[in-house]
RNA sequence: GUGAGAUUAGCUCAGUUGGUUAGAGCACUGGUUUGUGGUGCCGGGGGUCACGGGUUCGAGACCCGUAUCUCACCCCA
């Protein structure tokens, strides 16, 4: 028998899935973002330049091929660099103005599959283009809250500022000048990390390094002014809203394009991979892809990790189920329920069947109302409708359906 | 990529030191003295025991390999 791929699923029962999608999109459509779609292959170059050929997605992940035209194109692994190279190809970096776009979708990823990451997995996110205000990165933030909470999902908000061009390189080179110094106290996997990317050595779960970080330059301590300034804005602004945060100095991204405000959406419950959210500022990523520099700002959201946290609304009883006690009446409920179904849910049994067994089946459909036809009916130009969430009966003409 | 544990019916799982025809609950399906569901009773279908080798008179069980799933690491949403 030939199987799916290893991590990469189909989505069988795609209630939870619509239902996400469908308050995701809502929200994002209430704050005044519109759909994109994008390839689902691009030129590697891409990736390679925005994602940064550090990361280990670039590195090690990318599902990587040469096509038949002998370019060298992969699948994408996030969402946000094919978003940026439309908005540049479309030439809307020059055209100047706010661009706002939400966007969903399959993202593919060559790693060890577990819950909550698949080689293939969904991505909801939205980029902001053209706004460099701190409270374009608060507005993104509620979004994700507004997300989450419409879903009636818990979450912690971590946040942490980057830095920009102007702060960011001197850190890393107080950072990096720290680690050298340090080198045998440090665990195999920082080594590494020193050279691929070395930010990163911030959140590593090692304790015997995370208690030797404690006295490594910060982040935090190293913004100039106007990043300091904006982190400050930021809090005040989560203070003022009621959105409870957490500064974590060791947060970074794993993309190399960030800048300024980072932060993370986590939930427990779901195992190690407890990140749902995350995103932050892009000032120079479009400028990087050569386009005119223009600020930006976004978030994604993990689909697949969201599903295990999202209990579905109860099913309300509704619509209809019609049923016949005899064979002869199956083309009379036929056109029975093409009537109904121009306004209401109609499902039919097209066998005949017992009362009882049309009760059973109906009752398994959810159906609100069981109409079924016998002898008894047809003789009299009528059909019999039980309401099954009223228990009560009623016997109509089927002209009235 | 590294380490660990799993894999028996559609689902959740039993299956004794290796020994007849591999079981249960749920689900599905049919019937249930007369036309009343979700909640009675009785029946029925459904398994190449993940796949491929090996040990043995005999393997669902023991050994090896492969695949997949799960957990942790790495990484990340």
């Amino acid at each position: 028998m030939v199987k799916s791929l290893r991590g990469m699923n189909d989505i069988i029962d795609s209630n939870k899935f619509q239902y996400f999608l469908q308050t995701a999109t809502n929200v994002a459509q209430n704050y005044g973002y519109s759909y994109i779609e994008t390839p689902l292959l691009e030129e590697t170059a891409l990736f390679k330049r925005s994602v940064g050929e550090s990361s280990d997605i670039v590195g090690k992940e990318m599902y990587q091929f040469i096509d038949k035209g002998g370019h060298d194109v992969c699948l994408r692994p996030e969402g946000t660099a094919g978003v940026v190279r439309a908005f540049i190809q479309n030439k809307l970096d020059k055209a100047g103005g706010k661009y706002k776009f939400f966007y969903h979708g399959p993202m593919f990823r060559y790693e060890r599959p577990q819950k909550g990451r698949l080689r293939e997995f969904h991505q909801f996110g939205v980029e902001s283009f053209g706004e460099i205000s701190v409270y374009e990165d608060m507005n993104i933030i509620m979004m994700v809250c507004d997300i989450l909470n419409n879903l009636n999902i818990d979450f912690k908000l971590k946040i942490n500022s980057l830095g920009d061009s102007n702060c960011m390189p001197q850190y890393r080179e107080n950072l990096l000048e720290f680690l050298e110094n340090h080198l045998d106290d440090i665990c195999d996997d920082c080594v590494r990390r020193k050279d691929t990317n070395p930010i990163r050595v911030l959140d590593c779960k090692n304790n015997k390094c995370q208690t030797l970080y404690e006295n490594a330059p910060k982040l935090l301590d190293n913004l100039c002014p106007s990043c300091d300034e904006d982190f400050k804005i930021l809090q005040n602004l989560l203070i003022s809203n009621n959105i409870n945060f957490e500064v974590d100095p060791n947060l970074v991204r794993g993309l190399d394009y960030y800048s300024k405000t980072a932060f993370e959406f986590i939930s427990s419950g779901i195992g190690a991979q407890n990140a749902i959210a995350g995103g932050g500022r892009y000032d120079r990523l479009v400028e990087f892809l050569d386009g005119k520099a223009t600020p930006a700002v976004g978030f994604a959201i993990g689909v697949e990790r969201l599903l295990e946290l999202i209990e579905l609304p109860e099913d309300e009883r509704d619509g209809w189920y019609f049923g016949a006690l005899d064979e002869q009446y199956i083309s009379l409920i036929l056109s029975l329920s093409y009537k109904k179904r121009k306004n209401q849910k109609a499902v039919v049994s097209l066998k005949p069947r017992t009362l009882k067994a049309h009760l059973k089946a109906a009752d398994k459909e959810n159906a609100r109302y069981c109409a079924i036809i016998g002898e008894n009916e047809f003789q009299d130009h009528k059909i019999w409708i039980k309401d099954l969430y009223q228990k009560s009966e009623s016997v109509i003409d089927f002209d009235t359906i």
